[in-house]
DNA sequence: CCTAAAATATACCGATTGGTATTTTAAATA
DNA sequence: TATTTAAAATACCAATCGGTATATTTTAGG
């Protein structure tokens, strides 16, 4: 049996995993701003585009964050998750191990379109901003690169361990070639705003994806 | 014979060449707050940073620009004029089209230690920052980069045409497939502060060119 | 329905932003 | 050497920056 106080407790508690009222400005704050944070770049978003994306006042958001940091932070955790979870999904549809790492190589194309986010890869993006300027979001994203990179280099390992793959291959090395031909292709196609560009490098990336076998 | 007037016009007009006061610095503020620039971004660098940089007051530095985005601009130019000369320089020496493509892979490791730019690769930076906020600056950086792919397509099909390279090589992608796999190099090196990344991709990268005989 | 607490808005703060008008200093010409 | 011109420094400007203290509103619990 359910006494009062348990039911008080149960209410209180579903009360807060459905979300409570702060968890979910603050999480609004965060998908609102978290595509000026990647467009703009963390130097060039102020709190007024922050009040302004939101329709809140200062008071409001620093009611919920500590200060613009860590609305950046939150915003970088949230576009990247966002990535890595479609991601997976895309990933989970493919059989063999080249399917799986080709999967990057058309997802991210969605990042061209802005049909993924707005101002392109937000790895490339933070990493070229923070790299030398701000040592938190630099953190942040030296730890979503390394772990795309062990992510990579498993489903390598894997090719290699069933026979996909030849056993000379040396994964680390694939992984960190895909990573690069990946953002660099970014990089080239988003700036020429042509996406015949990335179609021609991700062709050479698929070369080399079918040079492993 | 030369009279008084030719005498004066010849001495103002070597004054001149030699470079008259302002243009003087207007040269030193671009070339110390060239470095600044690349590691902070437009948007994070202010005007208390370029007078700090060059010991010299807001005054002069409007006297001598019109406004913060006019020394952005030569900033960037001095940049990347500053890589067009070493690479030219490094590709002299070399008498394949391999091996001047390569120059590029060899060259730009000195990014990562910054020994020849301080923040990295001022193309990959400000492509990054300013593909979405800055078109003047933007124009800049795709005026760049489309004269690179120009420039490398030129000696791949040179290369074609010297029977060094295989006939069915597609100039503008491999053009593009190296300058993806360079700056996206750059970006992952220069965050994970692992030159051996570097080294890994760029062997991928050779492979790829050997390929092309 | 009333009260306590949580969340949001208002009003303000000093510091810094990019930029300008004016004065002072340095350089060049007569 | 005197005078004109160019360059640089000083002093100032409104606007915006990130941030905070306080007041008001909204929400939840008894």
């Amino acid at each position: 049996m359910i006494n009062n106080y348990t039911d008080r407790y149960i209410f209180v508690l579903l009360n807060h995993l459905v979300m409570t009222k702060a968890e979910k400005t603050r999480q609004f704050i965060v998908e609102q701003t978290a595509p000026i944070f990647n467009t703009k770049g963390y130097a060039g978003t102020s709190l007024n585009d922050i009040t302004e994306a939101t329709g809140l006042t200062k008071g409001s958001v620093y009611g919920n964050f500590a200060n613009k940091d860590e609305v950046a932070l939150a915003a970088f955790d949230y576009n990247a998750e966002k990535m890595a979870t479609a991601i997976n999904k895309a990933m989970a549809e493919q059989a063999t191990m080249a399917g799986k790492l080709l999967v990057y190589a058309d997802l991210y194309r969605a990042l061209l379109t802005n049909t993924l986010h707005q101002g392109g890869c937000p790895l490339l993006n933070t990493a070229t901003e923070a790299d030398d300027t701000h040592p938190e979001l630099r953190k942040r994203v030296l730890g979503a690169i390394l772990n795309w990179k062990k992510h990579l280099s498993a489903l390598v390992i894997k090719g290699v361990e069933s026979a996909e793959f030849n056993q000379k291959v040396n994964p680390e090395q694939v992984a960190l070639t895909m990573i690069a031909m990946i953002e660099g292709a970014i990089m080239v196609s988003r700036l020429t705003e042509n996406e015949s560009h990335w179609d021609l490098i991700m062709d050479s990336l698929k070369k080399n994806i079918k040079q492993l076998s």
